[in-house]
DNA sequence: CATATAAGTGGAGGGTTCCTCCGTTTATCG
DNA sequence: CGATAAACGGAGGAACCCTCCACTTATATG
Protein backbone atom coordinates (compact mmCIF):
# COMPACT_ATOMS: atom_id res chain seq x y z
CA UNK A 1 0.00 0.00 0.00
CA UNK A 2 2.46 3.13 1.25
CA UNK A 3 5.47 0.41 -1.33
CA UNK A 4 3.01 1.21 -4.14
CA UNK A 5 3.80 5.55 -4.18
CA UNK A 6 7.47 4.45 -2.43
CA UNK A 7 8.29 1.60 -4.34
CA UNK A 8 7.33 3.58 -7.81
CA UNK A 9 9.72 6.42 -7.28
CA UNK A 10 12.37 4.45 -5.93
CA UNK A 11 11.89 2.22 -8.81
CA UNK A 12 11.41 5.25 -11.17
CA UNK A 13 14.60 7.05 -10.40
CA UNK A 14 16.55 4.10 -9.73
CA UNK A 15 19.06 3.61 -13.11
CA UNK A 16 18.47 1.03 -15.20
CA UNK A 17 22.38 -0.31 -15.61
CA UNK A 18 23.46 -2.64 -13.73
CA UNK A 19 26.88 -0.54 -12.64
CA UNK A 20 24.75 2.13 -12.56
CA UNK A 21 22.70 0.76 -9.74
CA UNK A 22 25.72 -0.09 -7.85
CA UNK A 23 26.93 3.50 -8.25
CA UNK A 24 23.19 4.95 -7.38
CA UNK A 25 23.87 2.32 -3.90
CA UNK A 26 26.80 3.32 -3.05
CA UNK A 27 26.03 6.67 -2.85
CA UNK A 28 22.97 6.27 -0.72
CA UNK A 29 25.02 4.27 1.91
CA UNK A 30 28.35 6.55 1.67
CA UNK A 31 25.68 10.07 2.11
CA UNK A 32 23.99 8.11 5.55
CA UNK A 33 27.67 7.93 7.05
CA UNK A 34 28.48 11.16 6.09
CA UNK A 35 25.38 12.69 7.13
CA UNK A 36 25.70 11.05 10.39
CA UNK A 37 29.20 11.72 10.98
CA UNK A 38 29.58 15.25 9.58
CA UNK A 39 26.18 16.61 9.32
CA UNK A 40 24.04 17.65 6.53
CA UNK A 41 26.23 19.66 5.52
CA UNK A 42 28.74 17.12 4.62
CA UNK A 43 30.71 17.72 1.58
CA UNK A 44 29.41 16.47 -1.26
CA UNK A 45 32.76 15.80 -3.06
CA UNK A 46 33.86 13.66 0.35
CA UNK A 47 30.63 11.66 -0.04
CA UNK A 48 31.55 10.79 -4.24
CA UNK A 49 35.10 10.07 -3.05
CA UNK A 50 33.78 7.87 -0.20
CA UNK A 51 31.70 6.20 -2.98
CA UNK A 52 34.60 5.38 -5.10
CA UNK A 53 32.52 7.54 -7.69
CA UNK A 54 33.45 11.20 -9.74
CA UNK A 55 31.46 14.31 -8.47
CA UNK A 56 29.85 14.33 -11.64
CA UNK A 57 27.98 11.24 -10.69
CA UNK A 58 26.92 12.14 -7.76
CA UNK A 59 25.38 14.83 -9.41
CA UNK A 60 23.75 12.89 -12.26
CA UNK A 61 21.70 10.43 -10.00
CA UNK A 62 21.09 13.83 -7.22
CA UNK A 63 21.16 16.96 -9.50
CA UNK A 64 20.61 18.63 -5.74
CA UNK A 65 21.49 18.04 -1.76
CA UNK A 66 18.06 17.81 -0.68
CA UNK A 67 17.41 14.84 -3.42
CA UNK A 68 20.35 12.99 -1.76
CA UNK A 69 18.94 13.75 1.32
CA UNK A 70 14.98 12.61 0.60
CA UNK A 71 16.54 9.63 -0.80
CA UNK A 72 18.41 8.71 2.32
CA UNK A 73 15.22 9.47 4.37
CA UNK A 74 13.20 7.08 2.31
CA UNK A 75 14.35 3.94 2.99
CA UNK A 76 14.06 4.64 6.89
CA UNK A 77 10.05 5.97 6.08
CA UNK A 78 9.63 2.64 4.92
CA UNK A 79 10.76 1.13 7.68
CA UNK A 80 8.95 2.98 10.04
CA UNK A 81 5.48 2.03 7.59
CA UNK A 82 6.42 -1.58 8.39
CA UNK A 83 6.60 -1.29 11.73
CA UNK A 84 2.69 -0.72 11.65
CA UNK A 85 2.10 -4.13 10.74
CA UNK A 86 4.31 -5.57 13.85
CA UNK A 87 1.59 -4.39 16.51
CA UNK A 88 -1.49 -5.51 15.11
CA UNK A 89 -1.90 -8.20 17.51
CA UNK A 90 -1.85 -5.51 20.30
CA UNK A 91 -5.60 -3.67 21.84
CA UNK A 92 -6.39 -1.28 19.94
CA UNK A 93 -5.44 1.94 22.17
CA UNK A 94 -1.94 0.04 22.96
CA UNK A 95 -1.24 -0.87 19.05
CA UNK A 96 -1.82 3.18 18.27
CA UNK A 97 -0.04 3.68 21.11
CA UNK A 98 3.31 1.76 20.14
CA UNK A 99 2.85 2.49 16.73
CA UNK A 100 3.43 6.30 17.29
CA UNK A 101 6.28 6.17 20.31
CA UNK A 102 8.13 3.98 16.79
CA UNK A 103 7.52 7.17 15.28
CA UNK A 104 8.70 9.13 17.87
CA UNK A 105 11.81 7.54 18.47
CA UNK A 106 12.72 7.27 14.74
CA UNK A 107 12.17 10.88 14.04
CA UNK A 108 13.56 12.22 16.57
CA UNK A 109 17.04 10.56 15.69
CA UNK A 110 16.66 11.19 11.85
CA UNK A 111 16.18 15.13 13.19
CA UNK A 112 19.24 15.82 11.80
CA UNK A 113 18.20 15.01 8.52
CA UNK A 114 14.43 16.08 8.56
CA UNK A 115 15.25 19.66 9.05
CA UNK A 116 17.13 21.90 6.32
CA UNK A 117 15.06 19.76 3.56
CA UNK A 118 12.63 21.04 1.59
CA UNK A 119 9.24 19.78 3.57
CA UNK A 120 7.15 20.54 0.42
CA UNK A 121 9.23 18.08 -1.91
CA UNK A 122 7.84 15.57 -3.76
CA UNK A 123 9.53 13.04 -1.89
CA UNK A 124 8.64 14.52 1.23
CA UNK A 125 4.75 14.42 0.11
CA UNK A 126 5.11 10.67 -0.49
CA UNK A 127 6.93 9.76 3.18
CA UNK A 128 3.78 11.34 4.99
CA UNK A 129 1.01 9.98 2.66
CA UNK A 130 3.05 6.41 3.40
CA UNK A 131 2.80 7.44 6.96
CA UNK A 132 -0.68 8.18 6.60
CA UNK A 133 -1.66 4.99 5.46
CA UNK A 134 0.36 3.02 7.21
CA UNK A 135 -1.03 4.71 10.61
CA UNK A 136 -4.60 4.66 9.32
CA UNK A 137 -6.35 1.70 10.51
CA UNK A 138 -4.59 1.81 13.88
CA UNK A 139 -6.65 4.90 14.61
CA UNK A 140 -9.55 3.85 13.02
CA UNK A 141 -9.67 1.15 15.29
CA UNK A 142 -9.22 2.91 18.38
CA UNK A 143 -11.67 5.36 17.21
CA UNK A 144 -13.69 2.06 16.55
CA UNK A 145 -13.31 1.23 19.96
CA UNK A 146 -14.79 4.28 21.59
CA UNK A 147 -11.08 4.40 22.52
CA UNK A 148 -10.39 8.12 20.58
CA UNK A 149 -12.32 11.12 20.18
CA UNK A 150 -14.05 10.95 16.81
CA UNK A 151 -13.05 14.37 15.31
CA UNK A 152 -9.75 13.95 14.51
CA UNK A 153 -8.15 12.60 11.71
CA UNK A 154 -4.56 10.59 11.19
CA UNK A 155 -2.99 13.36 9.75
CA UNK A 156 -3.74 15.56 12.50
CA UNK A 157 -2.22 12.83 14.75
CA UNK A 158 0.63 12.47 12.46
CA UNK A 159 1.55 15.78 12.19
CA UNK A 160 1.55 16.33 16.09
CA UNK A 161 4.18 13.47 17.13
CA UNK A 162 6.23 14.40 14.32
CA UNK A 163 6.21 17.79 16.17
CA UNK A 164 6.47 16.39 19.49
CA UNK A 165 9.59 14.23 18.12
CA UNK A 166 11.62 17.41 16.15
CA UNK A 167 11.94 18.65 20.41
CA UNK A 168 15.42 19.23 20.47
CA UNK A 169 17.57 18.93 23.50
CA UNK A 170 15.85 16.96 26.03
CA UNK A 171 15.58 13.22 28.33
CA UNK A 172 13.64 10.68 26.72
CA UNK A 173 11.61 10.37 29.81
CA UNK A 174 10.70 13.99 29.35
CA UNK A 175 9.66 13.50 25.72
CA UNK A 176 7.57 10.31 26.82
CA UNK A 177 6.04 12.37 29.13
CA UNK A 178 4.88 15.05 26.87
CA UNK A 179 3.84 12.89 24.61
CA UNK A 180 1.76 11.17 27.18
CA UNK A 181 0.16 14.77 27.91
CA UNK A 182 -0.49 15.63 23.72
CA UNK A 183 -1.82 11.84 23.35
CA UNK A 184 -4.31 12.43 26.55
CA UNK A 185 -5.91 14.80 24.38
CA UNK A 186 -6.95 12.50 22.00
CA UNK A 187 -8.59 10.20 23.79
CA UNK A 188 -12.52 10.20 23.42
CA UNK A 189 -13.46 13.40 25.52
CA UNK A 190 -15.23 11.20 28.42
CA UNK B 1 13.24 38.96 35.60
CA UNK B 2 13.87 37.39 32.91
CA UNK B 3 16.22 40.31 31.63
CA UNK B 4 18.53 39.04 34.11
CA UNK B 5 20.09 36.30 32.38
CA UNK B 6 19.25 37.96 28.49
CA UNK B 7 20.52 41.10 29.26
CA UNK B 8 23.17 40.14 30.88
CA UNK B 9 24.21 37.77 28.24
CA UNK B 10 23.42 40.86 25.67
CA UNK B 11 25.33 43.68 27.82
CA UNK B 12 28.15 41.40 28.01
CA UNK B 13 28.69 40.91 24.41
CA UNK B 14 27.66 44.47 23.15
CA UNK B 15 31.15 46.05 22.66
CA UNK B 16 32.18 48.90 24.75
CA UNK B 17 33.08 51.83 22.50
CA UNK B 18 30.75 53.90 20.69
CA UNK B 19 31.80 53.53 16.53
CA UNK B 20 32.07 49.54 17.74
CA UNK B 21 28.66 49.35 19.51
CA UNK B 22 27.42 50.99 16.33
CA UNK B 23 28.70 48.49 14.21
CA UNK B 24 27.43 45.42 15.81
CA UNK B 25 23.69 46.69 15.88
CA UNK B 26 24.37 47.41 12.38
CA UNK B 27 24.58 44.03 11.32
CA UNK B 28 22.26 42.54 13.36
CA UNK B 29 19.66 44.65 11.39
CA UNK B 30 21.58 43.56 8.44
CA UNK B 31 21.40 40.14 9.35
CA UNK B 32 17.73 39.94 10.27
CA UNK B 33 16.88 41.54 6.99
CA UNK B 34 18.99 39.05 4.79
CA UNK B 35 17.92 35.72 6.56
CA UNK B 36 14.53 36.99 6.08
CA UNK B 37 14.89 37.54 2.35
CA UNK B 38 17.53 34.79 1.37
CA UNK B 39 17.27 32.53 4.22
CA UNK B 40 19.87 31.51 6.72
CA UNK B 41 22.48 30.30 4.36
CA UNK B 42 22.24 34.40 3.27
CA UNK B 43 26.24 35.05 2.33
CA UNK B 44 27.75 36.76 5.62
CA UNK B 45 29.68 39.27 3.37
CA UNK B 46 26.86 40.63 1.63
CA UNK B 47 25.04 40.85 5.27
CA UNK B 48 28.53 42.55 6.01
CA UNK B 49 28.11 45.01 3.00
CA UNK B 50 24.69 45.76 3.82
CA UNK B 51 25.79 47.06 7.22
CA UNK B 52 28.40 49.05 5.52
CA UNK B 53 31.22 47.32 7.24
CA UNK B 54 33.77 45.16 6.70
CA UNK B 55 33.79 41.27 6.52
CA UNK B 56 36.55 41.54 9.21
CA UNK B 57 34.41 43.22 11.48
CA UNK B 58 31.54 40.63 11.19
CA UNK B 59 33.83 38.09 12.50
CA UNK B 60 35.23 39.56 14.98
CA UNK B 61 31.86 40.79 16.76
CA UNK B 62 30.61 36.97 15.93
CA UNK B 63 32.84 33.95 15.23
CA UNK B 64 30.77 31.56 13.51
CA UNK B 65 27.49 32.11 11.66
CA UNK B 66 25.20 30.57 14.09
CA UNK B 67 26.56 33.29 16.85
CA UNK B 68 24.60 35.94 14.70
CA UNK B 69 21.36 34.15 14.17
CA UNK B 70 21.39 33.45 17.49
CA UNK B 71 21.63 37.59 18.13
CA UNK B 72 19.00 38.06 15.81
CA UNK B 73 16.69 35.29 17.67
CA UNK B 74 17.27 36.47 21.15
CA UNK B 75 15.98 39.98 20.50
CA UNK B 76 12.63 38.36 18.79
CA UNK B 77 12.48 35.72 21.96
CA UNK B 78 12.10 38.68 24.50
CA UNK B 79 9.32 40.47 22.63
CA UNK B 80 7.18 36.85 23.11
CA UNK B 81 8.45 37.03 26.97
CA UNK B 82 7.47 40.63 27.51
CA UNK B 83 3.92 39.38 25.61
CA UNK B 84 3.22 37.55 29.10
CA UNK B 85 2.50 40.56 30.51
CA UNK B 86 -0.59 41.42 28.33
CA UNK B 87 -2.62 39.09 28.62
CA UNK B 88 -2.70 39.10 32.88
CA UNK B 89 -6.33 40.61 32.59
CA UNK B 90 -7.77 37.58 30.71
CA UNK B 91 -9.44 34.45 32.62
CA UNK B 92 -6.49 32.15 34.19
CA UNK B 93 -7.17 29.05 31.51
CA UNK B 94 -7.67 32.59 28.70
CA UNK B 95 -4.75 33.87 29.31
CA UNK B 96 -2.44 30.27 29.21
CA UNK B 97 -4.08 29.81 25.98
CA UNK B 98 -3.47 33.66 24.14
CA UNK B 99 -0.11 33.45 25.43
CA UNK B 100 0.61 30.11 24.14
CA UNK B 101 -0.81 30.73 20.84
CA UNK B 102 1.25 33.76 20.29
CA UNK B 103 4.64 31.50 21.29
CA UNK B 104 3.45 29.14 18.40
CA UNK B 105 2.83 32.25 15.61
CA UNK B 106 5.63 33.57 17.19
CA UNK B 107 8.40 30.48 16.90
CA UNK B 108 6.04 29.22 13.77
CA UNK B 109 7.12 32.46 11.67
CA UNK B 110 10.45 32.24 13.12
CA UNK B 111 11.28 28.70 12.21
CA UNK B 112 13.82 28.97 9.67
CA UNK B 113 15.82 30.92 11.99
CA UNK B 114 15.65 28.25 14.78
CA UNK B 115 16.17 24.96 12.76
CA UNK B 116 19.42 24.53 11.79
CA UNK B 117 21.09 26.24 14.90
CA UNK B 118 22.41 24.27 17.44
CA UNK B 119 19.76 23.76 20.25
CA UNK B 120 22.23 23.53 22.82
CA UNK B 121 23.51 26.40 22.75
CA UNK B 122 23.99 29.17 26.08
CA UNK B 123 21.73 31.91 23.94
CA UNK B 124 19.66 29.12 23.06
CA UNK B 125 19.06 27.77 26.78
CA UNK B 126 19.01 31.41 27.98
CA UNK B 127 16.00 31.89 25.46
CA UNK B 128 14.36 28.91 26.80
CA UNK B 129 15.28 30.07 30.14
CA UNK B 130 13.53 32.98 29.81
CA UNK B 131 10.73 31.54 28.14
CA UNK B 132 10.16 29.48 31.56
CA UNK B 133 10.04 32.44 33.93
CA UNK B 134 7.51 34.19 31.33
CA UNK B 135 5.32 31.12 31.14
CA UNK B 136 5.23 29.79 35.03
CA UNK B 137 2.80 32.66 36.49
CA UNK B 138 0.65 32.09 33.79
CA UNK B 139 0.47 27.85 34.39
CA UNK B 140 0.13 28.12 37.48
CA UNK B 141 -2.32 30.54 38.11
CA UNK B 142 -4.37 28.10 35.87
CA UNK B 143 -3.29 25.13 38.03
CA UNK B 144 -4.79 26.91 41.11
CA UNK B 145 -7.71 27.24 39.37
CA UNK B 146 -8.04 23.81 38.89
CA UNK B 147 -8.40 24.23 35.41
CA UNK B 148 -4.96 22.17 34.54
CA UNK B 149 -3.27 18.89 35.78
CA UNK B 150 -1.14 19.41 38.56
CA UNK B 151 1.59 17.11 37.27
CA UNK B 152 2.61 19.03 34.33
CA UNK B 153 5.55 21.63 34.40
CA UNK B 154 5.88 24.89 32.48
CA UNK B 155 8.70 23.14 30.69
CA UNK B 156 6.65 20.52 29.66
CA UNK B 157 4.31 22.97 27.97
CA UNK B 158 6.68 25.26 26.27
CA UNK B 159 8.46 22.18 24.38
CA UNK B 160 5.20 20.45 23.38
CA UNK B 161 4.11 23.81 22.11
CA UNK B 162 7.43 24.53 20.58
CA UNK B 163 7.21 20.97 18.87
CA UNK B 164 3.76 22.18 17.74
CA UNK B 165 5.19 25.63 15.83
CA UNK B 166 7.78 23.57 14.43
CA UNK B 167 5.36 21.79 12.57
CA UNK B 168 5.92 22.58 8.51
CA UNK B 169 3.64 23.11 5.65
CA UNK B 170 0.64 23.24 7.09
CA UNK B 171 -2.30 25.35 7.29
CA UNK B 172 -3.06 27.85 9.90
CA UNK B 173 -6.30 26.47 10.88
CA UNK B 174 -4.80 22.44 11.07
CA UNK B 175 -1.89 23.98 13.54
CA UNK B 176 -4.67 25.57 15.39
CA UNK B 177 -6.80 22.41 15.80
CA UNK B 178 -3.64 20.30 16.34
CA UNK B 179 -2.81 23.15 19.08
CA UNK B 180 -6.30 22.21 21.19
CA UNK B 181 -5.89 18.60 21.27
CA UNK B 182 -3.02 18.81 22.63
CA UNK B 183 -3.95 21.27 25.32
CA UNK B 184 -6.84 18.90 25.55
CA UNK B 185 -4.64 17.13 27.28
CA UNK B 186 -3.30 19.55 29.90
CA UNK B 187 -6.85 20.27 31.11
CA UNK B 188 -7.25 18.80 34.61
CA UNK B 189 -8.20 14.82 34.32
CA UNK B 190 -11.76 15.26 35.09
C1' DC C 1 30.89 -13.20 -31.50
C1' DA C 2 31.17 -8.52 -33.24
C1' DT C 3 29.88 -4.06 -33.12
C1' DA C 4 26.84 -0.05 -32.80
C1' DT C 5 24.98 3.06 -29.62
C1' DA C 6 23.16 4.97 -25.88
C1' DA C 7 23.99 5.26 -21.21
C1' DG C 8 27.26 6.15 -17.90
C1' DT C 9 31.73 8.03 -16.15
C1' DG C 10 35.52 11.07 -14.18
C1' DG C 11 37.78 15.20 -13.22
C1' DA C 12 39.31 19.77 -14.74
C1' DG C 13 38.09 24.40 -13.96
C1' DG C 14 35.49 28.81 -13.28
C1' DG C 15 32.79 30.88 -9.81
C1' DT C 16 31.31 31.69 -5.06
C1' DT C 17 31.84 31.88 -0.23
C1' DC C 18 34.51 31.23 3.88
C1' DC C 19 37.58 33.08 7.27
C1' DT C 20 42.32 34.63 8.79
C1' DC C 21 46.03 37.86 8.97
C1' DC C 22 47.98 42.23 9.36
C1' DG C 23 48.93 47.09 8.35
C1' DT C 24 46.05 51.27 9.16
C1' DT C 25 42.62 54.18 11.51
C1' DT C 26 40.21 56.09 15.45
C1' DA C 27 37.92 56.49 20.10
C1' DT C 28 39.08 57.19 24.75
C1' DC C 29 41.63 58.58 28.76
C1' DG C 30 45.14 60.91 31.35
C1' DC D 1 47.09 66.90 22.95
C1' DG D 2 49.41 62.62 22.66
C1' DA D 3 49.68 57.77 23.83
C1' DT D 4 47.68 53.42 23.42
C1' DA D 5 44.64 49.95 22.98
C1' DA D 6 40.65 48.80 20.63
C1' DA D 7 38.48 48.48 16.29
C1' DC D 8 38.71 48.54 11.34
C1' DG D 9 38.91 46.94 6.23
C1' DG D 10 40.14 44.11 2.60
C1' DA D 11 43.47 41.09 0.29
C1' DG D 12 44.07 36.35 -0.52
C1' DG D 13 44.52 31.24 0.25
C1' DA D 14 41.50 27.36 0.93
C1' DA D 15 37.24 24.79 0.60
C1' DC D 16 33.36 23.82 -1.78
C1' DC D 17 29.91 24.04 -5.52
C1' DC D 18 28.41 22.49 -9.97
C1' DT D 19 28.84 22.32 -15.17
C1' DC D 20 30.85 20.69 -19.30
C1' DC D 21 32.77 17.46 -22.34
C1' DA D 22 35.90 13.96 -24.04
C1' DC D 23 36.25 9.14 -22.85
C1' DT D 24 34.60 4.33 -21.35
C1' DT D 25 31.48 0.42 -21.08
C1' DA D 26 27.03 -2.36 -20.63
C1' DT D 27 23.67 -4.07 -23.44
C1' DA D 28 20.96 -5.09 -27.44
C1' DT D 29 21.06 -6.70 -32.12
C1' DG D 30 22.54 -8.89 -36.44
Amino acid sequence: MTETTTLAELALRRPGRADARRNYDGLIAAARLSFAELGTEAPLEEIARRADVGIATLYRNFPTREALIESVYLEEVIAVCNAAGEVAHLAPWEALLAWLRRVVTYVGAKRVLVEGLNRDSNTFKACRLGLYEAGAPLLERAQAAKLVRPDVAIDDVIRLVAGIAGIGSTTEEQRDRILAIALDGLKRAA
